[in-house]
DNA sequence: GGGACGCCATACGTTTGCGTATATTGCCTG
DNA sequence: CAGGCAATATACGCAAACGTATGGCGTCCC
């Protein structure tokens, strides 16, 4: 777990640092990022880490950056495809469905609950997210106040798949995919028309 | 921050120590629930604790088994109380919908998303869950398929909520309730009658 | 070929938490 | 009022992690 390449030969960079630690906070959470354990996974000491962090929360607060960095830039990019609603809306979902990605994002999420730091990126995230959804909704023919109240409860489907799909790990595959839910829910959304 | 009282007379109790644990883990996750903090929160020492408990993982099995206890008899008496669906499903949405309830669940939760033994309680805890707003929803009018298919989702709207609701604490008050928000739900799907 | 510097290893001191072992205290009972 | 036991305090040894300090080693450059 988490040990991808004891073998090494060419400097670490910070990133593969980064890397290794985001390993560790996707299966285990913050707690489990360990300075002296990244270093066993990589194959070296702590000499090394602490050659190019100043500390532990350097390393926490490049990771928060980072993850932040590539959700924002996603998000920014989705928002200038002028492909038609149901493309944006399927691009949004497939990266979304990701299980790889959202165990790391539940895991930054645990992280929140417990820094009020993070639960501010996060909720900023959000609110982009939120954004997005409303401006697929709309183009489908919502009401803009409609769009803002199915939006609330996608995201919150969204939530949930990803709190019951890094759990247990036969959901994604036994049950159906994150896809399909947001599915149900947008089709009865439209059927009333509006509400 | 989960001090209640330091001023302590009586002895103290397995549940004394048990529900100071709760609130640690409430706060701060499973990681932070440390014996020597507990005793300080209590105004005691260690030499109590292991007077009541075994070790560390005895306390901890006990809160799991605790905690699952008493969602269980709450869901088997919610079962058989036989008002109509409408209260039935009033009286789960103002349980659930509780945020103090919400936030133990969801540190429950993460700690199940650590530790397998965990994990399984949860699921037959939401299993159980499911099960209850499966029939309520028949008792509405729902095809039994339909009623599966809803109750997956009202189930993760439900973990969404408390995802949201235990991350900012705005959120319970200014924004709509859990009840609105299942409420909004099941309206959509009752609409188009089947599917 | 000898500094200088980039990168890492090792050794150290400290804190925090665990669990055990051994007092200590207060009450209850004979 | 002397034990005895329930309940807690204190003292100890141990391990994991942190961060620092310092030593070693290769490479490049003069």
């Amino acid at each position: 777990m988490a040990s991808p390449s004891p073998i090494r030969e060419s400097p670490l960079q910070p990133d593969d640092w980064i890397q290794a630690a985001f390993s560790r906070l996707s299966a285990q959470g913050v707690e489990s990022v360990r300075i002296e354990i990244l270093a066993r996974d990589l194959g070296s000491t702590k000499g090394s880490f602490y050659w190019h962090f100043k500390d532990r929360e350097d390393l926490l607060s490049r990771m928060l950056l980072q993850w932040e960095d590539e959700e924002m830039r996603w998000l920014e990019a989705a928002r200038e495809v002028n492909s038609g609603a149901a493309a944006r809306w399927a691009h949004f979902v497939e990266r979304s469905a990701n299980p790889d990605r959202a165990r790391l994002e539940v895991s930054f999420r645990a992280w929140a609950r417990r820094d009020e730091r993070i639960a501010s990126h996060i909720a900023a995230i959000e609110e982009k997210r939120r954004a997005h959804i409303v401006s697929v909704l709309r183009d489908v023919g919502f009401t803009p106040s409609s769009a803002q109240r199915w939006s609330e409860l996608a995201l919150l489907v969204y939530l949930g798949w990803m709190d019951k799909a890094t759990r247990d790990p036969g959901f994604q595959l036994t049950g159906r995919g994150l896809g399909e839910f947001l599915s149900d829910l947008i089709l009865a959304a439209s059927a009333p028309s509006d509400r």
